[in-house]
DNA sequence: TGTACATCAGTGAACGCGCGTTCACTGATGTAC
DNA sequence: TGTACATCAGTGAACGCGCGTTCACTGATGTAC
C-alpha cells in the first residue's frame, strides 16, 4: 500500500518544509537570487550538503514556495468567487479575504511580489504560469454571473486579468504598508502605519466599485465593434 | 562661473555613467541584490576600487537608477497627459507610447518592474516615492478633463493610480513578451513571440476602454455616498 | 607664460571571509528471508 | 522474532573562487602667484 510512509519519509519532508519555511523567512529582507543556500541550512540547522538530498539549486526551492505561496493564494480567489451576494457586498467580502489572506501569510505575498520580476527565471515562469491558471478560473467564475450576458469571451478574460492584478497588488501594498507600521510610526516621513493600510484598503474598494460600474455599462458601449 | 567644467569633472561624470550603463545591463538577468561591485567594475574596464570615487555601495546606484529610470517614464507620462484627443483617440496614443517607451528603454523598465519589490529597501523606496508623484500628476491632469467634473479628489486619485499602476504593469509585460519572442519562437510551451505582445496591447487597450466607461458613470451611481 | 603645489580619479596588492560543490563517510531505517 | 544486507538522509573535511573593503600609491588636471 502506497500511503504508508515509513519515518525515514515523514523526517525527509519535515526537513524538507524545514528548508523552505527558512528559506521563506530569510526571504523577507533579500531576494532569492541572492540567498545563500548555506545561509538557509543554517537556520534550519543542518550540513550545507544535505540540501542537495531535497533541491538541486536554490531556484528548485523557489519553484517549490511557487506552488506552496499561490496554493494558498488559488484558496483565497476560491473563496471570494464562491461569494453569491450582490456587487457592493461581494466587494466588501473580496476585501476581507484580502485582509486576511494578508495576516496570515504575509511572507507568501511578499515572495510572490519580489519574485514574479525577479531575477530566477524559472520562479517568474512558475508564478506567471500559476497567476495565468487563477485567471482562467476567475474568468470561468465570472462568464456564469448575469452581469456577464453579452460579453465576448477576451473581454471577460481582460476584465479576469484586471481583477487578479488587482487583487495581487493591493494584498502586496498591504503587506508593505504593515512593515512600515511598526518601524516608522509617528514619522515625518511618509504618514504610515495603520493609516497606511487602512487608506490602501479604501483606495482597492474604490477600484473594485469602479470596475463594477464599468461592468454593468460595458457591453451598451464599450463593447461594440 | 560655475558652470565651467574642467576635463576632470567631464572624465569622472563619463566614468560614472558607464557605472549605471554596465549595472543596467547586468540587470536583465540578475537582481540589484545579488548584483557584484567587482562584475560591475569589470564591464566599465576599471578597478574595483575605483566605484568608491561615485558610489557608496551598489544601494547607492540602485537609487540614482532610479532617477535614471523614472525620469524618462516621466517623459513618457507627460506626453500622453498633454494629449487632448477625445477618449478613444487618446487610448490610442498611450498605447502607442508605452510601446515606444518599451521599445527605446527596455533596460529601464525591466529594472523598474524588478525592483519595485526588490530586496534593496532605499531602492524601493526611491520608486515608491517617484511613482507617488506620477500619481499626483496624473490626477492634476485628470481634474483638468470635463469628464471628472463632480468627482471627488480622493476618487480622482484611485483612478489616478490605477492608471500609472496599469502603464507600468502594461509595460513590464511587453518588456517581458520582446524577451520571449526571439528565444522560444514556434515553441509548444506558451505562444509567445509577436503574438503575445500583440495580446498584451489589445488587452491593455480594452482595459483603457473599461475604465473609461466606468469614468462615464461612476458620479451617476459610484459616487454617491 | 612659467613654476610650484594641491587635488583627486583611478591603481593594484593584499586581506579575510563565506560561498557552492565534491567526496567518502556514518548510522538509523527499511527490506528480504 | 531474528538476522543479514540495502538504502539513503544527513555529516564534515576540503577545495578553489570571487567577493567587498583597506591602503598607500600615481600621475594627470587644476590653481595660485
Amino acid at each position: 500500500m502506497s500511503h504508508i510512509v515509513g519515518v525515514r519519509q515523514v523526517q525527509k519532508q519535515k526537513t524538507r518544509q524545514a528548508l523552505l519555511d527558512a528559506a521563506l523567512g530569510l526571504l523577507a529582507e533579500q531576494s532569492l537570487s541572492s540567498l545563500g543556500l548555506r545561509e538557509v541550512t543554517r537556520v534550519v540547522g543542518i550540513a550545507p550538503t544535505a540540501f542537495y538530498r531535497h533541491f538541486k539549486d536554490l531556484g528548485e526551492l523557489g519553484v517549490a514556495l511557487v506552488e506552496e505561496a499561490l496554493g494558498s493564494l488559488h484558496a483565497m480567489v476560491r473563496a471570494i468567487l464562491a461569494e453569491q451576494a450582490g456587487a457592493e457586498e461581494r466587494i466588501d467580502r473580496t476585501i476581507e479575504v484580502v485582509e486576511r489572506h494578508v495576516r496570515e501569510h504575509p511572507a507568501h505575498v511578499r515572495f510572490v511580489a519580489r519574485e514574479r520580476h525577479g531575477g530566477v527565471r524559472a520562479v517568474r515562469q512558475a508564478i506567471a504560469g500559476e497567476l495565468d491558471r487563477f485567471a482562467e478560473e476567475v474568468a470561468a467564475a465570472l462568464k456564469s454571473q448575469p452581469v456577464s450576458e453579452g460579453w465576448r469571451d477576451e473581454d471577460i478574460r481582460m476584465l479576469a486579468e484586471l481583477y487578479v492584478d488587482r487583487l495581487v497588488t493591493t494584498a502586496a501594498e498591504l503587506v508593505d504598508a504593515g512593515d512600515g507600521a511598526g518601524e516608522a510610526e509617528g514619522a515625518a516621513g511618509g504618514g504610515e502605519g495603520e493609516g497606511e493600510a487602512a487608506r490602501v484598503v479604501r483606495t482597492a474598494r474604490r477600484q473594485l466599485r469602479l470596475i463594477a460600474v464599468a461592468r454593468r455599462h460595458w457591453v451598451a458601449e464599450g463593447g461594440v465593434e
